[in-house]
DNA sequence: ACACGGATCAAACGATCGTTTAAATCAATC
DNA sequence: GATTGATTTAAACGATCGTTTGATCCGTGT
């Protein structure tokens, strides 16, 4: 092979022009002059621009996944061993910081933590179906995890508030790192209703903790 | 004229298939076709496809945002008048109820509502930007009686939450209309991550009124 | 009856899209 | 060093995109 990371150039311009543009308005052409590899090199090692689309998310969200399934896990055999219910705040966690934190473990997981968080309501059935089937299996374990820990809440409900909270959480990582990565005036044109002299004040860790509480308070309701 | 009726013809069938398929993802052609009207008319009566994008923004949202606006001020006159602050519930559901009741308010108008909800989380910068341009002064009047209400809570700290749940309603206007108005197995298609057997179970009434105790316990915080 | 002008129409424009083809090129094998 | 198979390359494919054109239709005012 002449050059063994042909794959993994393609798959990084398409995570960062997918999470720039999405996935209809970006163009193999674009991801290929991105990549400087060859047009024809997307369909020789990915087959379709659907599959490598398939392959962006899959390249991370599994990883991200199993740790996130794993710290559920934990959150409920914790509980378990101590004889009691899992709690909210550590099941939220388990879920979410997991997923702020991998935004920052390089520049190539920032862009997909955008893809991440526009997936849920991009207007491109592929695009969507595509993280869905990814996704849900982990939904599901954290439904059933606070289905445990509030016994007291209807499952409809806890479902309900997972999905506002997943609403909002998708926004807050487009907000993160659209708003953060660039200088204040750029930020203020991709997210215009920051007002200018906020965007440069809020930090990503401040930013997660200030979600995470959101997140807990929404869910615990009153 | 003709056909007197051909740019409402034409406003409705974008109106439907941005909804459904996002603006990037939608042809002229297939709007035309719904409309059963010439190509060439869009071009005729508003100049782009972006100025039409426009124009299927602002026939619903300008209304749309009379009335939020008008409750907003509302609330803040009542306080004033009883020389109290105004509170946190009263405001979010002056911004909140206009916009779920509006869904109802004709077949159009649900699928406007829709394409409202994806609007901030839009992949297309020009989605984006045309409907930000006309949300943003009424998110200032939201924000700044939000911070009337919450004097205890920082600006800063208020207006992230304020995202949040902007970014939840969203995701929950959403849901609402692409899960409600089809048939169980249609809408498990669209919205997978739904149990089927709950599909059936949310109607928009209990939907609505979920999603504002959300908001308020998210924004009142602990 | 006639001319004017807004509205509709079929047809084509150039551009760009995802995909395919076939030749050229390289690394590894015998 | 020739051969084989995997990879890269330039070029073209048919399809679809937003937009434009110029002819045609038809209600309106004189």
């Amino acid at each position: 092979m002449r050059q063994k990371d042909t794959k993994e150039r393609i798959l990084n311009a398409a995570e960062e022009l997918f999470a720039q543009q999405g996935y209809a308005a970006t163009s193999l052409r674009a991801i290929t002059g991105l990549a400087k590899v060859n047009l024809a090199a997307v369909n020789y090692h990915f087959g379709s621009k659907e599959a490598l689309l398939a392959a962006v998310i899959e390249r991370r969200l599994l990883p991200l996944n199993r740790e996130r399934s794993a710290r559920l896990d934990a959150v409920l055999d914790d509980a378990a061993r101590q004889g009691r219910r899992p709690d909210v705040d550590a099941t939220l966690r388990a879920f979410i910081e997991p997923t702020l934190a991998y935004g920052r473990s390089g520049p190539g997981a920032k862009n997909f933590i955008v893809l991440v968080g526009r997936a849920l309501a991009d207007p491109d059935e592929t695009a969507r179906s595509v993280f869905i089937h990814h996704i849900r299996p982990l939904v599901i374990q954290l439904r059933d995890t606070l289905c445990a820990a509030l016994p007291e809440l209807s499952p409809e409900l806890i479902f309900l508030r997972l999905h506002f909270i997943l609403g909002s959480m998708g926004h807050a990582l487009f907000m993160v790192s659209s708003c953060q990565e660039s200088g204040v005036e750029e930020a203020h044109g991709k997210c215009p209703m920051f007002p200018p002299d906020m965007v440069r004040d809020v930090n990503p860790d401040q930013l997660g903790e200030m979600f995470i509480t959101f997140a807990i308070n929404g869910m615990r309701g009153s």
